[in-house]
Order: C-alpha cells, then structure tokens, then sequence
DNA sequence: CGAGGGTTTGAAGTGCATCAAATAGTGTGG
DNA sequence: CCACACTATTTGATGCACTTCAAACCCTCG
C-alpha cells in the first residue's frame, strides 16, 4: 500500500504510534490494504491467525456464533479500532467472527510484527497492555448492562455513549452510527425489541426519533433514567 | 509475612514466578497477608487502588452494584488467582468490587512494584499479558452465554467446567464450589431461577443432585444439551 | 414504479423474576 | 446429642419482559 497512507494510520493510531522507528519501515513493507464489502467475513472464528487488523473505513461487527445460526455480538468497531490481534498469546486462532456491515477498508498486518515488537519494545508493549486493560473494562461494563440493565435502560446508555462521542455540546440530535437491526443485537436484543423499546424511551424520558436521527432535549433526565440501573457515575463511558 | 510461605506462592503463581531474582526480595519485603471473613469487603468500586491481591484461600467475589442494590458477578475467584491490578493501565481507581464469600487469605501487594515490573521485565510482562488475554477470552464466553444460553444450558455448562478442571477421571461427581445462591448469580440469575433450571437439567439429561453434589452419568449427553447454544467446541474451556 | 430490505406493529407464547410460603440444612448453646 | 434460630433452598402462583411468528409499512435504489 501507499507509504504515506499508512505511515500517516500508524501514527495516528493510540497504540501503533508507539513503533520504534526502525520497525516502521517493515510494518509498512508487509501491510496490505484490504476491501471488503457488506456482510463479507473478514475471518472466522478458530481460523489460524496470521494478521491483526487495523480499521480505516466502515463498521466491522465481532460475534459468536452458534450451530443453529443465532450470534451474539461481542462489539462493533470503526476507525481506528485494531482487532484480531488478541490470539498471540494464547493459541494463534481468532476467538471470535468478525465480518463487514459495510464498505470496509482494513489495514492488515502479520502478527509476528507484532508480537515481535512487543517483545523488544517496553513502550510499545506498555501502550499495547494499556489497551488491552481499556477493552477489558468496556466488556465489563457491557456485561454488567446486559445482566442489570432492561431493554429501554440499554438503549439509553448506548444514546448517551453517543452523545459523549460526538461531544455535540448541545446541539444533542445524533445519528445511529449503523442500521437498528445491528444496534438491537449489539445490546442483546430482537430489532422488534428495539423498537419498542426504544418507543418507550421517547415516552419515558422525551426524545424524538425520525429515521436514524435522535433528538434528545434533556440529557440529564435521560441519564437519569439509563444510568440509574449502572453502577457508573453519570455519563456512562466507553 | 514469612518469607517462605510467600516465596512459595510467587514461584508457584503461573505470572508471579516471572518475577525478576532481584525484585522479588522486595515484593517479599513488601507483602502482607490479609484475612477476610465472609461477606467482609475486600475494596469497593473507584477506590482509589494501592493493591493487587493474590487469593490463598477461599472465594473471592468480583461484582458490580447499582445505587437499588442489585449487583452484577463478573466473576468468582479462588486459589491461585490475583486481582485488582488492571487499574494500573488506567485510572488508579479499582472498576469493581471485591469482597470474601467465605474465609479469605490474600498477598497483598502494592500495585507500583507490579508496575515496575512491568516496566523492566520485558519477560514477566508478556507473561501478563497472556494472562490478560486470557481473562479477556473468558469474559467473551460469559458474554456469549449470558446472551445465547437459557438458564439451563448455562447451569450445564458451568458444571462442564468444573469437571473439567477437577480432571475427574470417569468419577464424574462434583461438588458445587459455593452456595447455589452465589453460582445463581455468577451465572445471572436468580436463586429461584437455579433451582427451578437445575431441575430441568436432571430431568433433560438424567443428572443426580444431593444438596451440593451433582453426579453425570452420561457427560456427553450433557454436553450435547449445553454446548449446543455455544460456539465453543465440546467441552467449553475457560 | 416496483422489488427488497429495514422497521414497525400486533397477537400470542416463553422464560425468568417476583412475592410468598414451606422445607431442608447448618451451627449454636444448653 | 437435642432443640432452637437462622440461613439456604425449594416450591407455588402470578406478573412482566422479551421473543416469536406474522403481517403491514416504509424507504431506498435500481
């Protein structure tokens, strides 16, 4: 791929930016460019794992699946996410699907670059471990969500997620990053669940909804009525 | 603390025996042996944190709490498990509690000493990362089977588990290893809810349940009727 | 304009929670 | 070793949340 395009992803990415210099030469020799299109999987679960994935354009949906076809969905990712890079300590086979819900653009990357510089590189390593300890605590919380939180609750606290992202100050009208039927399985729920639930969040706490687009006047009465069932303080992070 | 007992520890704790020759006089130095009687707190969600803890004896329970007092288990730990030392990548401040379901023995151990291991030992940092990524693998099963499971299959799933880490042989009878009511709430539910689902588990798959003791006949009869809403292959590890 | 997927709505069913009460089990002091 | 107190567990009855199945609606895009 194009030198500058991805020297300019390497440095602009939290952990990757911390590559020693003389490293950065061989990540870009060996990174490739990948496309991918709606629903086309970009690696299975049990795969052998051969390279760790940095996003640069479009959503990329991490799940389980079981035989009879039902998934759960572990996370949903954007820009400058990386995934796929868990398994070199463990087993090198990904643990999980993950598959395109869009145009995707992927920056790939073989794993033993990667694992080999952590290995000689502390900084790296330290930046790389401080990662792993901020994915771990946003599955904390989502599991915490998924057991103590109802449907209407979750669907709040995702809003909320939203608006602290997008720091809209207070304009407060935001867009579904991606369709409902995926934000319903993200929280665990049916896309008929959603709806209604959703419905009666709008009745509850005053917010409208036209499409994708949400207007929520009163955040605090919203965090009010989502946070309450989370053992977080107000705005709920990550 | 004596030194032989906590020597014994650190050298036989799959992370802690990476500790460097030179430092682990002062880890040594620096630990102390703690007791917690049941239901005593350990420490509570955004302390600030000075420790991590290694579990000597009994069960360590790791929970979330809403404001209304209901509480989310985001995991059970016992003998050779540390914990609380995640924060040390971020904030400072423990994102959970912890406190002793039984009689409790732990090391504590200030959190800069593991930092600074982290930080000049490049091999006992890899080895916590691996144990990182595992935690990490086994907080997406609990996610996977909170979400796709029903009450039963994860009731079979846990006991699974435990007969595969007891290794027992063709004995095939277990015992749970805390109160029903706290593998209730591990596995996210009620007390009732367990009761009424192990029921249904002994009659599904012909099981024998006395007070605390579960006896399988036909293990993969068992495990057919758990790990089909799994994606895990046969006998659902971690 | 028409096809097809995303979304909503309705009706009915299932699983789990809740509340209440009975029963089993455990540890204590006598 | 027994009786009592207290807790853990089970059982029953009922309600609620979410799912399922089915159909309508809407919206976009060719």
């Amino acid at each position: 791929m194009q030198e500058d395009t991805l020297q300019n992803w390497l440095k602009h990415n939290d952990i990757l930016s911390h590559i020693d210099t003389k490293s950065l030469q061989i990540f870009i020799n060996q990174a490739r460019l990948q496309t991918f299109k709606k629903d086309e999987p970009i690696f299975i679960q049990n795969d052998v794992s051969h390279h760790f994935y940095i996003i640069t354009k479009g959503w990329v949906k991490i799940f389980r699946e079981t035989l009879d076809g039902s998934q759960a969905i572990i996370d949903m990712l954007s820009s400058p996410h990386i995934f796929g890079e868990k398994s070199i300590f463990t087993d090198r086979r990904y643990d999980y699907n993950a598959s395109a819900t869009n145009a995707v653009e992927l920056i790939a990357i073989p794993l033993d670059l990667l694992k080999n510089e952590i290995d000689t590189n502390p900084d790296f390593a330290h930046a790389f471990m401080k990662m792993m300890a901020t994915h771990h605590k946003k599955q904390e919380n989502d599991l915490e969500h998924i057991t103590l939180q109802k449907a209407p609750e979750r669907i709040g606290c995702f809003i909320l997620r939203l608006i602290d992202q997008h720091q809209t100050e207070k304009t407060s009208s935001i867009n579904l990053p991606y369709d409902k039927t995926l934000v319903a399985a993200r929280l665990g729920m049916k896309p008929e669940t959603f709806s209604r639930a959703l419905n009666k969040l709008r009745q509850d706490v005053g917010i409208e909804i036209s499409g994708a687009t949400i207007t929520i006047d009163n955040i605090s009465e919203l965090s009010r009525y989502a946070c309450g069932a989370c053992s977080a303080e107000f705005p709920c992070k990550s």
